[in-house]
This record gives structure tokens, sequence and C-alpha cells, in this order.
DNA sequence: ACCGGAAGATTGTAGAAACAACTAGAATGC
DNA sequence: GCATTCTAGTTGTTTCTACAATCTTCCGGT
């Protein structure tokens, strides 16, 4: 590893995360994949668009929503669009833009893909922690995302679930 | 999102953590693609072997420390092998084995590359946190990690770095 | 009104990953 | 000592992602 200038306890922090940024992810695929046959983006896509009103979203806004590329959310929309779980349809106000709202299908395909993915979030990450344990984490994830965003593209989305207190 | 069940300080650290999983992975690779031509997981792969014994390990021991089948670390190899980073030799006590080396310009890049590294990972996350959180994050990842990794595949590797007291 | 540039999106292509099929060598069992 | 099975790796194919090029529409200035 590259042990510089980083203190055993920042090291012994750091190889963990490291780990947990490999591993986690991999998890969370590999359940939606298994139980639901989508990508954990693909999920991703369908659940944004099932928080919205209308479960209608502008692709740009969409793209905002779930950290990606206009190309990339291009291809995959495009993809899911094949397979009936959303359509997509010119916006009215602006015609540059498009909208792309969720199916019946699609809905149904996030309500019953869901309660797994929560599932495995309980299980891998939550009740691993005891109760303060998930406040320091809220904490820190806080912390570094000001680091990673200080834009906040991001931040409207996340802060909107507001930290207790 | 998908709230079931999650209560607003577990939604919260959650809805945060995986925006880090998102961005993080993304930050720590683009400085390395940038800055040295390399992939964060070729990285990985050099800086595993630069850390092994004579700068040499079995295909399979590598691809456990690195989390990888053997099919992705052996494609991934063969690029870096072609990029003169490093070489493959028959392993003479088990002649199924492959054993991969670092050579002098693979060591040399490990070498110029891993400050920048650091650097990215100290700015985004270490800095961003004081010591208490440091060696919280340092628990938390470890309470995780015994949830996705229960037997310890990786945990050799990263209990390695032990945890200050 | 019109020109230049920015915004919204799609498409093509090249590079990287996942998955499955396959080969060679070693270990085990009878 | 041979057949079965397991281990170690590679190769090929399909799928996804990243990047660049392109197109249309909107906006701002003059």
């Amino acid at each position: 590893m590259d042990t510089q200038g980083l203190n055993p306890a920042q090291l012994a922090a750091w190889v963990r995360l490291a780990a947990v940024l490999e591993l986690l992810p991999a998890a969370l695929d590999s359940q939606l994949r298994r139980d639901a046959g989508l990508t954990h983006f693909d999920y991703y896509v369908l659940a944004m668009l099932s928080e919205a009103p209308e479960h209608t979203l502008r692709m740009t806004a969409l793209a905002e929503q779930v950290t990606a590329t206009l190309a990339r959310l291009s291809h995959v929309v495009q993809r899911l669009e094949g397979r009936g779980l959303l359509e997509r349809f010119p916006c009215p106000e602006d015609r540059r833009a498009t909208n792309a709202r969720l199916t019946e299908a699609g809905w149904q395909k996030v309500l019953e893909s869901a309660p797994g993915h929560v599932t495995t979030v309980r299980a891998t990450v939550i009740d691993a922690l005891t109760a303060e344990q998930v406040t320091q984490l809220g904490e820190i994830t806080d912390a570094i995302l000001h680091r990673l965003d200080p834009d906040g593209a991001k931040k409207s989305l996340y802060q909107r679930y507001d930290p207790p207190n």
C-alpha cells in the first residue's frame, strides 16, 4: 500500500474504507442483478424516477441525480426503454429536452425490487452498526462529501434527507 | 429513494454513504488516470506487487489481494505486461501457476504515482475528518467488513494494517 | 432579425468489465 | 496406474462505460 505520511490510525481507516469501497458496491450490485435483473445503476435510475412527480424527469435532471453524464444515461435509458420499464417523450416546454417517465411495468419493478435492496443495505451496513455509529457515519460521510462535491451539485439530493437535529 | 423501515438518521447516513460510494472511487480513478495514466485497478495491482517479496506474486494470490476474478486479472495483467510495467513467468514449483513480477519500469511507476494518490486520499478523506472521526471511521468500516466478508478472504489484507490499540 | 455560442440530447466507437467456455497440470481415490 | 476431480490460467464474446463528434434548439447581444 502507500504508507506515505499516514499514521497508523489513518492508514487502518483508509485500508478498511478502500475495502468497503470495493466490496459494498459489488454486493449491492449482485443482489439486484440476481433478484431483479437490474444493475445497481439501472435500479438507481428507476428509483429516482419513482420519487419524481408524475414519475417523470428531464434527462438532464435525472443525470444529475444519478451522477452520470448525459451520454451514459442516454444509453442506459435506451436499454430500459427497450425493456419497457420507462418511456421517453419530448418535453413540451423546451423542444431540445426529453422527458423520461416510468411505465407501469417500471413502477411495479421498483415496488418489487426495493424491499430486497433495502434489506441488503440493512444487513451489510445499518445492522452492523450501533445507533451512535450510524450518526457518526452520517457526519463522517457528510464531511467527505463536502470535499468531493464542494459546489454541491449532488448536495441538493442528499441534503433532502436531512440529518436529524 | 427507498425509505422502507429506515429511520431518519439511518436514511441520512445511507444516502450520504451511497453518494460517497459513487463519488470517491470516481475521484481516485480520475486523479490516477490523469496523473499516471493508470486505472485505479491498474494502480492497485502494481501497488500490491510492489509490497510483495521480490515484487512477485502468483496470479491467484494477486487476484485475491485485489479482489478480482482470475479472468479479469488476466486481462489487466496482459495489458500491463504489454506496457512493460510487469512480466509474467511460469512458476517453477507448480507448472500450472504463473507468477507476475514488477519490472523496473513498473516499480518506478509505483514510486512516482503513489504520492499523488496518497495526496488525493488525504485531501478527500483524511483531512476532512477529525482524529476522532478517523478512529470512528476505522471502527465503522471494520464492522461493515465483517458483514461483507465474514470468512475473511480479504480480511488478511486489511488486518495487516492493524488498528492502533 | 441574425449571428455566435450555450444547452439538451443522441450516436458511434473504442476501451474495460462480466461471464462462460476451454486447456493444462496436479491431487485424490480405488 | 488410471479415471475423476480440482486448481490455475487463458481466451473469446457480450455488455457496459467513457469519450468525442454531431445535431437541434434556445438565448443573448447588437
